[in-house]
DNA sequence: TAGCTTCCATAACGACCGGTATATAATGGC
DNA sequence: GCCATTATATACCGGTCGTTATGGAAGCTA
């Protein structure tokens, strides 16, 4: 049962909006480079709120990445359910060119920027976002080890590589997109991927 | 000629080894995750000492970037100039992976750890690094495209495409070096891709 | 040794960092 | 109306950031 009333003076903010512009700076700066201020600007709140609300910078943003895997990455769990091992390649390509690129979002892949080198304060956020993406990649695998079984992975592939290549071609899509490559350039390089996809 | 008298006081450290200790920090915890405290103590000299050889913290980083470049980065220029497509992509995902899986070095790859979303105080570091990569990734284009004319690539491929289909490998294994990744998983994917290199 | 130059070490600068104490305003229950 | 409870706004905390002023030590030429 939900409670309707509150006892106390009501929040004057929503916190899914204000979570959802903290997300956008932690996008566009970094978790490093995303100041207090930044986030409490964007947001449109005070600090003393942005702490009752969401406890601390590091609270806060495993809550933005908690919203960027449901609302962003949605297309991994589509791509998963593609029925030959070639379309889960594309569906993840494909997915992650529409999120990197979105007119209206920050370019790149909150993942993979979090996922580099960072100062100590960061380190336990980058080991959250490593181990996020080992599951991901695990089930990426089953996924390809199935498409083997089934025949339309070719029997002499590695598996293990053929998923290391994927994603290693994801991540360096998120790099580029991050850097200002255009949408067009992304997608002249997921067509250049499937045209020499290992066929059965 | 060269002054080989300094008037003054000499001074008491190497500035080559005090840039190549810098250049790791710089390599492990990236531009704004580095202090000067970090860099002090790994140069093993005080503040002032660092501002009067090097000028200050960005001035360090483009030295430390130089440094990187010349030491780190030489197998690019030994990629291009091999005899066909395939050898030079090998050279070049060959080089990057002992490069950046070397276990006397950081891992990872310092261009694409400062290509990401940062603060403020570094977008002219990640403007310098984009703009670094851009020319080197020209060069790659005029490569494949003298490659496509001698006949070792297939004459419907899409060089611009292709290109940046292997800086996108070579950033994803880069992400996945500073992610933890050990050298014989990078060596999968790098098998995995000249598996599927297309041939003509 | 005198005089000049340059380097080293300490300490401090203002600005900003993430995080809070305090006081006031707004609600619900009694 | 009054109290308990919660949110807001201002101002501030100690600490660290990159950077630099200051004072003395070390080497050179003469």
């Amino acid at each position: 049962m939900v409670s309707v009333a509150p006892k106390g003076r009501p929040r004057e903010f929503c916190t899914d909006r204000a979570l959802a512009a903290a997300l956008r700076v932690f996008w566009t700066k970094g978790y490093e480079g995303a100041s207090m201020a930044d986030l409490t600007e964007a947001m449109g709140i005070t600090k003393p709120s942005l702490y009752a609300a969401f406890g601390n910078k590091e609270a806060l943003f495993h809550k933005a990445l908690d919203l960027y895997e449901a609302e962003k990455l949605a297309y991994v769990g589509v791509a998963l359910e593609q029925p030959t091992a070639r379309s889960v390649a594309e569906c993840f390509m494909r997915g992650a060119v529409a999120t990197q690129t979105s007119s209206c979002d920050p370019k790149g892949c909150l993942g993979v920027i979090h996922s580099m080198a960072c100062g100590a304060e960061a380190e336990s956020i980058k080991a959250d976002v490593i181990a996020r993406r080992a599951s991901s990649q695990a089930a990426l695998v089953a996924r390809f080890e199935r498409a083997k079984a089934e025949g339309d992975l070719p029997p002499h592939v590695d598996v293990g590589g053929l998923t290391s290549y994927l994603y290693a071609i994801l991540q360096g899509m998120a790099v580029q997109a991050g850097s200002g490559a255009s949408r067009e350039e992304l997608e002249r390089l997921v067509d250049t991927t499937l045209a020499i996809w290992p066929s059965a």
